[in-house]
DNA sequence: TCAATCATTAAAATTATTTTCATGATCTGC
DNA sequence: GCAGATCATGAAAATAATTTTAATGATTGA
């Protein structure tokens, strides 16, 4: 699967001190070796540029670039198939280089996607969808990180022409609730589902008798408890005190399949109004010399 | 999962005649191409090298060199995917099942996660790390989709002390702007990299002598032509007009990078401070009864 | 100890890539 | 429809990267 890689391990012992040098290198970061020169990669090691092509001979290749471009195809290969059965989080730490940074978020991030969906109870799914499409109004309630997914929400659902509030200010979102109705609907967002002032929102918007959906993560939370379809995002991902990530990204994901399953429930009344403020928005735009949306 | 390849199709049309041949030949024959010098591909394309040197940088590349590593290992990625049967991006049509929809946005959302990976410059990254740590100020450009995101790497900064803001109004935007000097970085978000708001607020920026960064989808665009750093997320999925789900994800999977990055760069300084907000967070909940974050 | 071989490198030669600059084409505003 | 500007292009110069050469030093086995 990974020939040159292989080989290098392989021979390893065989091979001459500078050359093991070399070996040794490009087995510890061979991503990093596709992005330097052969100057480079030869004061890494200590020694010279003719050792590295001669190294690159050696090992049947045309050179120093076609090591790169074969190493390039390698990593490719490799990365493809850790991710491909790759499910787990790992945590960040300090200090490490940013190749192992950008590794684990992107493993955190996968596999919170991943986890999220197939926690998904459809019927549960369903339901909520059914709900948000009848809804006269919906408000959604959020502080902090989850205010942020409540925004992206909220913007999605005005361009289909919801009835839809996302207060920022927690008494707002209150206020808000207390004037629901019961043909309308709550959504209430919080990773831990212990937020105290969206509880309370919620708390008040069924008391005004809409209708409660929560979005928290998947666990035993008073949010979910208390609403009449729960929803979850998982996100187990480690150290993650310093900053919710992968749950944001889950929550993101659960809210674009809700947006999505909205818009295929009521094809025929939605498309064509989200078409619509495509358009304006672009004809905006051209009018003012510019193109394209955000 | 082959983003330049992708990006190479997309683009063809707006591409000058030399520019499309070269593509053409790329498109046709990737595996040729890597196995190529310059004056050859130049040769069989009808053109000059130094085109092709050109047709490089429009797609962002540091020059030829660097198109065969990365052609090199999105063959290898897509031969991959072929033999283990992955899905990349799909398609989300009218009325197709629940289960289907959340198939489709699973996939998508991965492929944007895993695209804007593996399209990340580190060096590129590294240095808007770098500029983001010593910055006094951090101004964030964004309207629409593209403020969630902006507002969302806000919370991030303010929770680790840094001075920055995000207004959601673009006069406020520009405002903010003019008022940057040169120890200040401004950070513009734009899927398309053409919202005129935004494009504004950097060239005011600019002006005022900040470094720029651009957050943008992978494509010849105004504002990573502007900025200093620019950086990419890529998402290709079908249907877009219908809202942009998968590149919001993947800009917030590259905010989170950046994030990280920073907190790793400044471990001893930042880590202090988010433990501490968190903590001040936590305590303040349960002075009033509840526990845990949002 | 002395050849003989091998690994190694500095520097030269070669090759590849990028930049510059001049040219011609196309587009813009008058 | 025409001057001016802008853009794309390729030839050639400049630069950068890689490879080869040739000389040196180390190691091994008689």
């Amino acid at each position: 699967m990974a020939p040159i890689l292989h080989a290098l391990a392989q021979e390893q012992e065989r091979l001459s001190q500078q050359e093991r040098r070399i070996a040794d290198f490009i087995l510890s970061s061979p991503s990093e070796v596709v992005h330097m020169g052969i100057k480079e990669l030869a004061e890494q090691c200590g020694t010279s540029p003719a050792t590295v092509t001669r190294f690159c001979k050696a090992f049947h290749l045309k050179g120093y670039p076609d090591l790169k471009v074969k190493l390039s195809a390698e990593i490719a290969h490799t990365e493809m198939q850790e991710r491909s059965g790759m499910s787990s989080y790992q945590d960040i730490v300090a200090n490490n280089p940013l190749s192992q940074i950008v590794e684990a978020m992107e493993a955190n991030h996968l596999a919170s996607i991943r986890d999220t969906t197939s926690l998904l109870d459809m019927e549960r799914l369903a339901q909520a969808i059914r709900l948000l499409c009848a809804a006269d109004r919906i408000d959604l309630y959020g502080v902090a990180t989850s205010s942020i997914v409540a925004q992206d929400f909220y913007q999605k659902l005005i361009r289909i022409g919801k009835n839809c509030t996302a207060f920022a200010d927690s008494h707002m979102q209150i206020t808000s609730a207390s004037t629901l109705s019961g043909r309308d609907v709550a959504v209430a967002i919080s990773y831990s589902g212990e937020t105290l002032e969206t509880i309370d929102a919620l708390a008040c918007a069924k008391d005004s008798g809409a209708a409660t959906i929560s979005l928290t993560s998947y666990s035993s939370n008073t949010l979910a408890a208390m609403a009449d379809i729960p929803l979850f995002a998982s996100s187990l991902e480690k150290g993650m005190r310093r900053g919710d990530m992968a749950s944001r990204i889950a929550q993101l994901h659960l809210v674009d399949i809700l947006f999505m399953g909205m818009n295929s429930e009521q094809f025929g009344q939605y498309v064509p109004k989200l078409e619509q403020s495509y358009h304006n928005v672009q004809n905006y735009r051209k009018s003012r010399g510019g193109h394209f949306q955000a």
